[in-house]
DNA sequence: ATGAAAGCGCTAACAG
DNA sequence: CTGTTAGCGCTTTCAT
């Protein structure tokens, strides 16, 4: 039994297909009587339209695409849920590529999956600017956690992440605070040191920058004996792998945490609850991230000439666990 | 500057329509002088056919659908990295959906997938057999990680892994293994565990069963104080989630591992490597699967009426790390 | 309020 | 080897 076209249903409503297509994208256009008539044959044949033939005539495929640089990365899971979630509330399938952190096809691939989507989520750290921005030009796209010229945005207030951090850890009685950054191409990378920077300084604390590190277990791992050799009794992390290879490392070496030293991460990913001590960490908003981004993508759609540069900052909540405790003077 | 439309090409190589599209996809069947000329015509105006419209009439989208209950779950994302791989390779853009364990959406989700795909890869370990063959018979389906009827599935060999894990608990004297269930529901729950309890049989060691569990963190370390109590010196849990709660819960009570009992995972999740102990787990071949799936997918679309059944079983590979060791007498 | 006709962009017969 | 014709399934003028 193959798929009821749009013809089946008209001759069984006894209707042109024209009407059937009124009847169910623009039923008031349509009198009651034959609307019904309409619907009940639709589904009596389980019909459903044929989204490529339409999209065909519309300019609208009813897809939306989701570029992630890993999904082995924990962060992006919650937020291709959230993504997912909203994108189908909305009767809109999704399209995911992994870019698998290949730098050099990426703009390409996104390219390809631009004409077989009406919008895109573009979630690179790390493609360059200019390549941000000439998408930008040729497709609707809504960037996830970075900001690049006027695109339309979703972004974490890392800013108040930051600063929610360094009030704890202020009040903890430390004075001295190390940074694990990230990969030095990474947007959110510069964005949080920033503001731990800003918010230390304010808070009239120590900062010392330990270096960059791949956003990956074994880069806090790697971080470990440089940071305990700073003498700071206090360390964030880029992000909650980072912290956790931090943790390891520490561990291995004897170094209590939080005792000696208290450390935090970012991001807030299911295995940060489920360490020991339990990682203290600020805690993103990664499925409302997914869910605004598609809003706005839908936004974009329907209002092609809305408001220009339409941005959410979704909130960062720090997350106090075990990992972080009353600083020890020496 | 809108996209190019074959009408376009055609127009600019001097040629027709029909002709370009030879030139593109059969090149063969169009003499080489005007095949270049196409060609160049082509790229210059950045030409690519509009797949929806071909897929009107080939009746093939180009796309495969993959459905996963969890992206959360670290299993999948390599999966997924394999699928989409060789997706790509073979010019097939994946949709995704994550189902997030909602089984009552799950078959309509399937249905209304398949509309837009020329095949699914299912990775549903819960979904009921029923469901399964019905849409065996409306869709092309590759199963992942379970098997139903005679319908074409990739599937890891449990049985070896657990022959592997219960001959390396031997060799270092345990005498007594406990085994953590997964969701009883679950196809590879069953399979684990009838595998466990052949390998166990066949070594002449004593299995108990703990019970079933959430294939989670917690799940761990629910199972955690009932496995003390059995007295068994080793552990197997139906995956590595399961085992990093159970490892996290025996830390907390003291019970040291694997002096006191050894901790046996199946998956190799990323995270496995880095607990500390690190975790001895049973190693499949995620990306390898999902590479197979999609692979089985084309062959079944190129030979609809090819073999039936065609099924791939991958390796599992016992990984000894920290977490096991010799078993101790008391 | 409804139907007839045209056409979205492409490929597959069918001629030549 | 190449061009012409027809049509995939749907929506949307344009009539009525």
């Amino acid at each position: 039994m193959v798929a009821a076209k749009i013809r089946d249903v008209a001759r069984a409503a006894g209707v042109s297909p024209s009407t059937v297509s009124r009847a169910l994208a623009i039923p008031e256009m349509v009198s009651p009587a034959t609307r019904e008539r309409v619907r009940r044959a639709a589904d009596h044949l389980h019909y459903a339209p044929n989204r490529a033939a339409r999209g065909l005539i519309t300019g609208r495929t009813g897809n939306i695409g989701l570029i992630v640089p890993d999904l082995a990365n924990p962060f992006f899971p919650g937020v291709v849920k959230g993504v997912q979630a909203q994108a189908r509330d909305a009767d809109y399938a999704i399209f995911i590529a992994d870019t698998d952190e290949d730098m050099t096809a990426e703009v390409g691939l996104v390219r390809a999956l631009s004409k077989q989507v009406d919008g895109i989520v573009l979630c690179s750290p790390r493609m360059s600017e200019d390549d941000v921005v000439s998408l930008g030009s040729e497709t609707i796209l809504v960037l996830l956690n970075r900001r690049v010229g006027r695109i339309p945005a979703v972004t974490f207030d890392n800013a108040d992440g930051m600063r929610q951090t360094v009030a704890h850890l202020a009040a903890l009685g430390h004075r001295k605070v190390a940074w694990i950054g990230g990969p030095r191409s990474s947007w959110s990378n510069r964005e949080r040191s920033r503001s731990l920077r800003a918010a230390t300084t304010a808070a009239g604390l120590d900062l010392v920058i330990v270096g960059h590190f791949p956003p990956q277990f074994e880069g806090g791992v790697a971080a470990a004996d440089l940071v305990v050799a700073t003498g700071a009794t206090a360390v964030v992390t880029y992000n909650d792998l980072m912290a956790l290879g931090l943790l390891s490392r520490l561990r291995a070496r004897g170094v209590a945490v939080p005792d000696r030293i208290s450390v935090v991460g970012i991001d807030d990913i299911p295995m940060a609850g489920m360490s020991s001590p339990a990682l203290t960490t600020v805690s993103l908003a990664k499925e409302r991230a997914g869910r605004a981004a598609v809003d706005l993508l839908l936004d974009l759609l329907a209002h092609p000439d809305g408001v220009l540069s339409p941005r959410r900052d979704l909130p960062a909540q720090l997350l106090v666990r075990d990992s972080t405790g009353v600083a020890h003077e020496d």
